[in-house]
DNA sequence: ACATTAAGTGATT
DNA sequence: AATCACTTAATGT
């Protein structure tokens, strides 16, 4: 149940426009805000889904988790967007697939699962949206795969600082070389050398545990 | 002052 | 492009 007039007021903003008022009536009603912070995880493989999540303000990282604790960046889910995995496993009443952690500090919209059936029946706004977003998270999937396969690394190195940027919305990255090497699947030393030539270039400019963006 | 962690570099595969 | 082995630099205690 969501109380606080700022917290509707927050729904309204980021999805409101998106529903039919019925609709929203009902998300106040079983609805939950969560705030999270920084590095939080949210779910891990194999967790039991309970609720959907709308990402009211930051971003989650969502990835594939492999037993040794190797890791496979799928897609980042920012303010506005839900989680399609998590679709997925309402339809089915499966485990998460995936591993969801939070970039910044985060508000999230749960709303529990057994509502999506019904809702799917009776709005036609629902349906779309849950449509829709299953369609822009597998076209970014898509992406990520074509990257992977067919991009260079430097290449690659470049998307993923000016993605950063963006979702962060900030030109300062605060991820070390390490991070940055992990979530390209490749090592600290490539990562570094490849960050040191785009410095020589003037487009980045290097800190400790930060890199800074000259440019979007 | 010392230990720890991040980043830089040459050589090798 | 990855790995090794080592250095240098920054930061925490």
């Amino acid at each position: 149940m969501i109380e606080s007039e700022q917290h509707k007021k927050i729904i309204r903003k980021k999805i409101g426009f998106l529903f039919e008022e019925k609709l929203i009536e009902e998300i106040y009603k079983v609805g939950k805000i969560k705030d999270i912070s920084l590095d939080d995880i949210i779910m891990r493989t194999g967790d039991e889904v309970f609720y959907i999540p709308f990402i009211l303000s930051g971003a989650l990282k969502i990835s594939r988790e492999k037993s040794d604790g190797e890791e496979l960046l799928l897609y980042y889910i920012e303010s506005g967007d839900t989680c399609a995995m998590t679709l997925q496993c309402c339809v089915r009443k499966s485990k998460s697939e995936i591993k969801a952690k939070a970039m910044e500090d985060s508000i999230l919209l749960m709303i529990p699962i057994k509502y999506m059936a019904d809702w799917m029946e009776r709005f036609a706004s629902w349906r779309q949206y849950i449509l829709e977003s299953y369609h822009s998270r597998i076209t970014e999937l898509m992406e990520t795969v074509d990257a992977i396969a067919f991009m260079r690394l430097d290449k690659r190195l470049d998307m993923y600082l000016k993605d950063q940027a963006k979702l962060l919305g900030s030109l300062e990255i605060n991820h070390t070389h390490m991070q940055i090497a992990e979530d390209l699947h490749s090592s600290r030393v490539v990562i570094s050398r490849l960050l040191k030539q785009m410095e020589a270039k003037g487009l980045i400019e290097l800190k400790r545990n930060r890199v800074v963006l000259k440019t979007y």
